[in-house]
DNA sequence: CCCGGTATCCCCCAATTGAGGTATTGAAAG
DNA sequence: CTTTCAATACCTCAATTGGGGGATACCGGG
């Protein structure tokens, strides 16, 4: 299978952005375009060259390779980055997935686990430690407290508290609108909550609000 | 490396059932405690097991395997998911690991990639294609943009956690999301109550939510 | 160089909320 | 008649939230 990628390089040291040049020069189809050795200067040459994938240090001298990845995806997000780094699986990592890589690669690692790495972001992957990658789904699960397929089925007053409840009232003044004990209104709420499986108002009105 | 697991299977057929229970029996160290036919007997035995891993068919007779991962991990949180599908990258996936799950295994995979996925499981990774990881990872990434109808005037970090309170985050979590300080949180959501004229969290977010 | 805005972290304190109970009443269902 | 369920009220305890300060650091414009 063929394949074209244009890449750039983001990394401070002349010797390692050297043998990355040389290494993509070597691998038939890849071409390195950009070689910067600064953040700034990134900002600057990339977006003009638009590569497939950009290759970034994620230590630099000036901004850190997070912030550039951050900035470089505003400006040109079809732009896949891949982050380089030698400690594996600390937050550095996290966060520059957050930023908008997708994926990083040790320093360690074999010219042909670079390229193996390039190329799955090339086809569409992200290519991670399984660390990492678990890291990742956990904090998109937390993300994600959709569903809603059966709720179990309110009482007509759960359902009253509930719409009072999504138009902002505190449970004191929910108590007086309905002229009930402001612990009855507390009862209530927790019977709610157990039903949509949520623990807190704001998940149970986001939840009544679709 | 010697490695003791517990499992349960979620899974209505009973010969696929019956397969990965030998599976399991076979291999040094690990054990099958809890085998279901539906999603309704997963959340009653499951939480008495509480199993390291549990197996789960996506498509179950009752509810959704989706649906029960959701629950459970409300339930037994320590109890690690492996969804068991026959079609990859797909919407259910995807939604599966929004749920809670941290990975899936095809059907028609071998009794060896099975035991690997386990394992990675048991270890802390997230088994899942490159095509499903990339979809992950940019899920997670869509946090830092800050995009919404122009509120008041908050500044784009102000957008960032509002937008997390209202998806139903609590102080402690937009914290440990942003890498910031719980009474940094706090103090933005001071600014973002008196830009909007509230006074609580779920009034921001009913505002928010239009 | 100072100033305003943004983001960060810290302190304190009062109020609210969430979670665990228990208990009574009336109505509906078996 | 007994059981169940909905609604009501009360209690305690821990955690979260809201509101009031203040402080530091960085960055950009005048």
């Amino acid at each position: 299978m063929s394949m074209f990628v244009t890449l750039a390089i983001v990394e401070d040291s002349a010797s390692i952005r050297g043998t990355l040049e040389k290494l993509i020069a070597d691998t038939p189809g890849f071409t390195c375009v950009c070689a910067c050795d600064t953040g700034a200067e990134a900002l600057r040459q990339i977006p003009k060259f638009m590569p497939d994938v950009v290759i970034m240090d994620i230590r630099l001298p000036d901004i850190s390779g997070i912030e550039c990845t951050a900035r470089l995806k505003e400006i040109v997000p079809q732009t896949q980055i891949l982050m380089f780094t030698v400690h594996e699986n600390n937050d550095h990592v996290f966060r520059a997935l957050e930023a908008g890589a997708c994926g990083y690669i040790l320093k360690r690692s074999t010219p042909a686990e670079i390229i193996e790495a390039i190329t799955d972001i090339k086809q569409g992957g992200a290519p991670m430690s399984s660390e990492v990658a678990r890291k990742v789904v956990q904090s998109f699960r937390k993300a994600a407290p959709a569903k809603s397929p059966e709720n179990e089925q309110l009482t007509r007053r759960e359902e009253e508290i509930l719409t009072l409840l999504s138009q902002g009232y505190a449970n004191k003044e929910i108590a007086e609108k309905l002229f009930i004990h402001y612990d009855t209104v507390r009862t209530h709420l927790k019977h709610i909550y157990e039903k949509l499986h949520v623990r807190s108002r704001t998940e149970a009105v986001i939840k009544f609000l679709h």
